[in-house]
Formats: C-alpha cells, sequence, structure tokens
RNA sequence: GCCCCCAUCGUCUAGCGGCCUAGGACGCCGCCCUUUCAAGGCGGUAGCACGGGUUCGAAUCCCGUUGGGGGCACCA
C-alpha cells in the first residue's frame, strides 16, 4: 500500500488543555505539520489525547477545533470528521491497547509493579539526594503479588492494591534515532516507564506508539520536550514488531526569558489571545513560519501554500525562538494594509460587533484608519467618535487644546463649518484653512489641534476632515458647541 | 543532582570551508513628507559566546569551557 517515498497519514496530537484554553505551540507544531503533508499529498490527521482523566475538560476540545479553523488549519480525519481508523479519541480506544500490553506482559518486556504514589517519590527524593540519575528500582521485578504484599506487611515499601504495568527497559537499549531536523540524536536512557495506569489507562507512551501504528502514521511532528522519551518508544515498536515513523521534534517556542513559552507569563501563550486582540489569521501563520524556518530566498512575507511549496525540514532551526510581539505586530499591520478595503471592513465590523447604522459608518471610515492599525482592536479607539454612544473629550486632551487660547480658533472653526452648504471633506479643509490659517494667521499644526480635539475628543486620531466629514455637520457643529462651552 | 538538546546584531534569521569588509527583516535613532498619528522614502546603530585544535584558508568541521533550554510522573 505505502510507496517507499509516500507518506501516509501525519498525526497531529491534540491533548486537550487542561485550562481549555489551547495552546500556541499547538498551532505552531501543526502549522509545520500540516505544510509537510500538504507537500507531500498525505493526510492530516487529528487525534485527542485524553487519557489523562484527571485534567479532562469538557470545553477543551471544542476550544481546539474553533482556534485551529480560525488558523487556517484544517484537518482530514478527526473526532468530528470521522475517517477510516475511527474513533479518534484515545479515551474511546482503550480497549485497543489492551492486547500490546499483554504481549509485553507475555514476552517478559514488561511487568507489574505495586508500588504506591508515596513510596516513588521518596524513593526519587533519596536518589537525587545521592546525586544519582533518578528512575525506577525494580523493587517489584520479578516477584509475584504475594511476595510483594509480604513486604509491605513488615513494614516496608508501600503496596497497592491495584498495579500499573511498566516497561523493562534492556541495557542495550536503543538511544539513538534520525531526526528530521537535527540530524543523529542521542537521547538520554530511560527508566522502567509506566505504560498501563492502575485505572486502566494507557499512558501517551503506549497510547501514542500503538495508535500511530494502528493508523499508519509516518511520521510524528512533535515539540522537542520529547525527545528525551523518545527512546521508550523507539523500544514499543521493536518489540511489537513495528516499523519506526520518522521523527521531527520541533523547537520549543520562548518567552522572552527564554523560558518555554507560558500562559503565565505571555498572553500569546493563549491561542485565543491572537482572536481577542485582533490578528489576522494569515498574518500569524506567516509569523508562525518565520519562528525557525526561512524561505529559500529569503522572502519573510508569504502565504501557506508559498511555505508548502518549498518546504523542507532542513530549513527548519533546531534552536528556540523567542515570540517577538514587534514583529507580529508588524507583518500584522502589514497583512492589514494589503488586504482590499471592503474586506477589511467586513473583518473590523465582524471584530467589533456593530451593526445597522454603526456598521455602515465603520464601512466608510476604513479607509481612513487601514494604514494606521496593527491589529484590529484598534479600530475601536480610533472610531470609536463615530459609532460610541456617549462622546466625552479625554480629560488630558481638553486640558492642552480646549483652553481660553484656543477659543477664538474654535468660534472660528464653527462659523466657518456652520456656514457650508456641501459637507465634503475638500470643502472642509478650505473652509478651515481660509478662516484659520489664513484668516487668524495659525500653523496649521495650531489650527487643527483644538479642533481635533473638540471633534474627535483625543490629540491622535484619523484625518480630520474626512473624520468631520463622515461625522457629519449636525455632530460637528454640537461638538464645537460643547466645546466652547467649557 | 543526573541525562539530553542548542549557541550569528536587542529579537527573528541568511550563511552549510574561500563569494563575509558577515546579508535581510523587526525594533531603535536621525532626516524627509505631513493637519495629529500612522504609512511611505532615505540614512544610521548593533552580532559570529570564549579557548584550543584541523586546514593554505573557519561564522561554517572537531574538542573543551561557559551560557541558555528541555527532560527525569500512574501529565501529555
Amino acid at each position: 500500500m505505502a510507496e517507499p517515498n509516500a507518506i501516509g497519514p501525519v498525526r497531529l496530537r491534540v491533548a486537550p488543555s487542561p485550562t481549555g484554553d489551547p495552546h500556541v505551540g499547538t498551532a505552531y507544531v501543526s502549522l509545520f505539520d500540516l505544510a509537510f503533508v500538504r507537500q507531500q499529498g498525505g493526510q492530516f490527521v487529528l487525534r485527542v489525547e485524553d487519557t489523562d482523566r484527571a485534567r479532562f475538560r469538557e470545553d477543551s476540545e471544542q476550544q481546539i477545533y474553533d482556534t485551529l479553523h480560525w488558523l487556517g488549519l484544517d484537518w482530514d480525519e478527526g473526532p468530528d470528521k470521522g475517517g477510516p481508523f475511527a474513533p479518534y479519541r484515545q479515551s474511546e480506544r482503550l480497549e485497543t491497547y489492551r492486547p500490546a500490553v499483554d504481549k509485553l506482559l507475555a514476552d517478559g518486556r514488561a511487568y507489574l509493579c505495586w508500588c504506591t504514589p508515596e513510596r516513588l517519590a521518596e524513593m526519587r527524593t533519596a536518589q537525587q539526594k545521592a546525586k544519582q540519575p533518578t528512575g525506577y528500582d525494580r523493587l517489584c521485578f520479578g516477584k509475584s503479588r504475594e511476595q510483594r504484599a509480604a513486604l509491605a506487611a513488615d513494614g516496608g515499601p508501600g503496596f497497592s492494591e491495584t498495579p500499573v504495568v511498566r516497561m523493562l527497559i534492556p541495557d542495550d537499549v536503543p538511544l539513538t534515532f534520525t531526526d528530521l531536523i537535527r540530524g543523529e540524536v542521542h537521547a538520554p536512557r530511560p527508566d522502567d516507564q509506566v505504560i498501563l495506569k492502575a485505572d486502566g489507562f494507557p499512558t501517551y507512551h503506549l497510547a501514542v506508539v500503538v495508535d500511530d501504528h494502528l493508523m499508519g502514521i509516518t511520521h510524528v511532528v512533535r515539540g522537542e520536550e520529547w525527545i528525551s522519551s523518545t527512546p521508550k518508544h523507539l523500544l514499543l515498536y521493536d518489540w511489537l514488531g513495528w516499523e519506526r515513523p520518522a521523527f521531527a521534534h520541533m523547537p520549543l517556542l520562548r518567552n522572552v526569558d527564554k523560558s518555554k513559552i507560558s500562559k503565565r507569563k505571555n498572553p500569546a501563550a493563549r491561542l485565543t489571545w491572537f482572536i481577542e486582540e485582533g490578528y489576522l489569521p494569515e498574518a500569524l501563520r506567516n509569523f508562525l513560519a518565520l519562528m525557525g524556518y526561512s524561505m529559500p530566498d529569503g522572502r519573510e512575507v508569504f502565504s501557506f501554500e508559498e511555505m508548502v511549496a518549498s518546504f523542507d525540514w532542513g530549513r527548519v532551526n533546531a534552536v528556540g525562538p523567542v515570540f517577538d510581539l514587534d514583529k507580529l505586530n508588524w507583518l500584522n499591520g502589514h497583512y492589514i494594509r494589503e488586504l482590499p478595503v471592503g474586506e477589511l471592513a467586513e473583518r473590523i465590523v465582524g471584530y467589533l460587533g456593530v451593526t445597522g447604522e454603526n456598521a455602515a459608518v465603520v464601512r466608510q471610515a476604513t479607509p481612513l484608519v487601514q494604514e494606521r492599525m496593527a491589529v484590529l482592536r484598534e479600530a475601536r479607539e480610533m472610531l470609536g467618535f463615530l459609532v460610541d454612544d456617549e462622546f466625552a473629550v479625554e480629560p488630558a486632551a481638553a486640558a492642552k487644546f480646549l483652553g481660553m487660547e484656543q477659543r477664538p480658533t474654535l468660534q472660528a472653526a464653527r462659523d466657518a463649518l456652520a456656514g457650508l452648504s456641501s459637507w465634503q471633506a475638500a470643502e472642509i479643509e478650505a473652509a478651515l484653512r481660509s478662516s484659520l490659517v489664513d484668516g487668524l494667521g495659525l500653523k496649521p499644526k495650531h489650527a487643527f489641534g483644538p479642533v481635533r480635539v473638540a471633534v474627535t475628543g483625543r490629540t491622535v486620531s484619523p484625518p480630520l476632515f474626512e473624520s468631520i466629514e463622515l461625522l457629519g455637520q449636525a455632530d460637528t457643529l454640537i461638538r464645537l458647541d460643547a466645546a466652547l462651552a467649557l
């Protein structure tokens, strides 16, 4: 079925997050995973790895779907779509893992362990204190249930009624494997890893190997934190007589202090944060691709399709990149400026959630803010003077621009605008220039500052004359009168 | 503590022995444009962690040091 160079499905492992809010690392790994899949014509499989029932959360799975769809990373098979290898939730595949466990037990590659969590913790503490590598000491290995229970009866190490199953790691465990990004990698020697928990659920290590094999996964793309447990997985493939997949361990995204990116230190670690802030999915995709990847021709602005066309694991960096919001903001602004104005208008309307009259105003005002935004969120304050129910001048702005000495300026502006019969930006500008600049002899800066503050409420605003046009004559005069009355 | 991964401007990176007087992007600084703020244009600042080798030649290869990161769960 599978030709030598053809790839089968590439798995996207998705562990429901305990906080219910998907991690940016999930999107990062998915992006590279998907770029490779699309280039090779494989299948992108989304599998929910929910074997930890202690951390299970109801809404977490849906959040993963929502955020990945928002980012445009769509899968070919998954719990919500079905597929030839269903079910795609590990919690629904429990009976699949049992035969593997039985075989390992029968072959003497695994054994039962009755040690309590407390006894294991004590053991680790003692090992660390003695400056020894930590790992299970095989107390239960070779013992029957009765022998082990008897040991505990004498006040010995804690005994648990329901045993777990551990791998018996041999001395000649293979520690070397080829990584698509790093080449030859030497991983640390594992200890006797638990593969079946006391509650009957498999651990990640067992489940991932069994599922990947059964689902025909050819390439495992995951975070760098998995390098150290890869030898356990290699062993399992070998013991079960299965062909090993290829591995690509992506570098870890970092906080500014270089630590692994975390929700505590970095708002950008939460995928939903980008939606809340008004980032464009295509910009985030491009930015994520820039983290660790570079195009052969050095381009930095490129689409996902372009990335797919030239994708090469050899161009992926092994260095963990710092997530730099400055550059993302620039890139997002760039994408905003490149958008057709009508398209941008719809995105802003959708983001702000405005309807009816206000939506119409926002659409008209979009050209004024297009090159002034880094993220959609900024449209809210830039356009607030046009759509907010209540208008108020910022106190600091009023103190600086609406004082006694500005009254003549404001009065002249009011008079000039009140007499206008055509309400177009060009005419508004002409009227204000002739009355304030020519008439009062003011520098443009001093002439328009007070008017801007009176009309928009802020010292920084979209272009003044166009803003006044959109506001309308009636509202403009009301605001100038209000400023004059201060 | 033990094991592993990594190391080019502040940040993201190009570079895979001579093309490097180390290139680009973001940021920052200056100038121009200008009704504010942006956008745009022009210019500038800043880096191969250190020490040994290998070689005619090293940012590129090897070793060590230092530094950073990750892993060491009945979590993934």
